[in-house]
DNA sequence: AATGAATGAGCATTCATTCAT
DNA sequence: AATGAATGAATGCTCATTCAT
């Protein structure tokens, strides 16, 4: 059995710290399965056993690597709720800036966001949990009378994850588009739809 | 694409037939790396050896299965083209069909459809031949004026596909609406959107 | 089991006939263990079962291989044996001649040849039968005065055996030389030697 | 050439050494495709993976042996070349000698000699090899005078590894006769033949 | 005379994990 | 703090062989 609770050196600290970093990058590549222990710790300059001193098993540092990510990602999602009472010509930038921070936050962390919302079969859970901080924000703003009573809010927070995945897979991690860009389209959509008759 | 150069009677057809069932649950339920030949085959009756008479490896098996989900999709998607000079009235009706079809294809092959959009390390691309059937759907709509001209269709396109993977995964496959009630949310939401200044 | 006191019409002989050829083949090219069942007989147009309809195993269609060569081996060097009272004179020319023969025969049959001299497990007692053979001859060679008297007939048999395999493996199968000359040099070094006092 | 990127001590080193000794007798006993795994570790008191510690494959250390073979023979070959000037009486001596020592390294290396000669799928180049050695050291003899001049040394040399091949298989290895006696005869007959006219 | 269908038996290889040092 | 050495457990795949038809 490994020691979790041990006491570190610095040395150790940081012997901890190069092994999660090339255990995100391992696992964001090649997912769980194939993901080698012994690979990631040969990119440290360690040997396999020196894994265990850090680590109880190969799954113990995947689920820290999920709750990492997902701790981050609430962090930021808990900031974004709006306060009361701004002008609704506010409206849409705030959301824009929520949007864009998320972004800013998986286009910085790409091996990460990988793992959390691709590559860990917790994933569904990890985004139910974004799903629901979401719905709250929107329950607020839609209670404020910013957007259309007659939507089911908890409906539409599902469709917001779900193009904020779509859109981190296909635009945002390939490099294509920019976070500020995203957020901006993903904004005039919501808030307005395709229909010719709300056209600017 | 049974092994080469061998040849097959009716009884074979049927066991081929149904070690591609007992393998689209079992790569669905455990994934590729965790299911296993010998899980396969046993549901059916036969022994491990058996497989190989019918396909190359477990590889060449999941393959099939991709290729079989991907190809009905598409048969999918080419339908619901939208014929030319519909009434206007019409377009909601017709979207909300074309979704409530994918939908269904979900719901019929629920282990089909986890495999190719959620289980499949080829799942990105299945996703990108997708988007790109519907930008083309969604651009003659557009140029016939049904769509805002100032709104980026593969953009769209994009966050259509997010919205129906992520509804699929967590109220479709788990049987919390219908396909009917979601085409309906989504066709309103992406047509109108949120802003309460669209409020009907 | 086989049954391989079976009663055969004229198809059935030629279907065994063929399967001989193409497993003289195969085994020649791929040895023993890589040689496989399912190659030899597809080589013909059968199907698997249909080998042993004409021999018990893979075992015994070797065995049968290998005992063909052999019995073919052993009646052209029991032709070979010298009749008594010839003329000194003439001594080189028969044993080149019967050599000859050898060579011209395994050169006919290069994948038989193979099987027996270089592949099969039972080769070194085929060698040594051929061996046991040659000595004969050769002793009866010795007692009629045609060979010096402090030479041990048997460790020549031996050496002359080892000579033609290796010419055999070397010059022969590989098309170098052909069976004429071969036999010519071999007399010429067995009679005469290297010592550059023998220099004709 | 152990598995690349792995450090070995002295155990390690050991446990090594004694997988070659008994994977030398395991091939040298069943053949390369009989040979397995599983029985060379245990004969050292290893289980299955250990042998992957040290071996890339089954087939790598099976090369191994053919290497450590071959290498072996070239230096005994090398060191056999006659030095210029000898007189004509020391010739037949010294290549006896040599004769001697190749037949003693093949009786001391019983397991790794028959992997080498009689196993191996490349015996055939090894045998070239050494025949082209042969081959170099008898024409610098040939032209020293010592041998007719009309005798083609490339066949000689297939020959003499003729011999040396078949001597070995019947009559060395098999402990019927020592490697003086064997090494006597093969210089008496390549030098003198057979022929009556000889006799000393 | 031939084959479609199926299987028993076997074997190399991989990898996470442990422990004494 | 780190590692050399070793292993348990698992699994995909091959091939000769059988048998009912």
């Amino acid at each position: 059995m490994a020691r979790p609770g041990r006491r570190m050196g610095a040395v150790g600290e940081k012997s901890r710290e190069l092994i999660i970093t090339a255990a995100t990058r391992e696992f964001s590549q090649h997912g769980y399965h194939k993901a080698k222990i012994s690979s990631i710790v040969s990119k440290v300059g360690l040997t396999q056993p020196s894994f265990y001193l850090y680590f109880e098993s190969k799954e113990a540092i995947f689920k820290e690597l999920e709750n990492l990510f997902q701790s981050r990602l609430q962090d930021l999602t808990k900031k974004s709720r709006l306060g009361v009472g701004i002008h609704f010509n506010e409206l849409s930038t705030r959301i824009r800036e929520s949007l864009k921070n998320i972004f800013e936050f998986f286009l910085e962390n790409k091996d990460l966001t990988r793992i959390g919302l691709f590559i860990s079969p917790e994933s569904k859970q990890i985004k139910e949990k974004f799903t629901i901080q979401i719905t709250e924000n929107l329950l607020a703003e839609q209670s404020a009378g910013y957007f259309r009573s007659n939507v089911d809010m908890a409906f539409v927070a599902e469709s917001l994850v779900g193009v904020i995945m779509q859109i981190t897979e296909s635009l945002l991690l390939s490099g294509q588009k920019d976070p500020e860009n995203l957020a901006a389209q993903i904004v005039d959509l919501f808030l307005y739809g395709l229909s010719s008759s709300s056209e600017k």
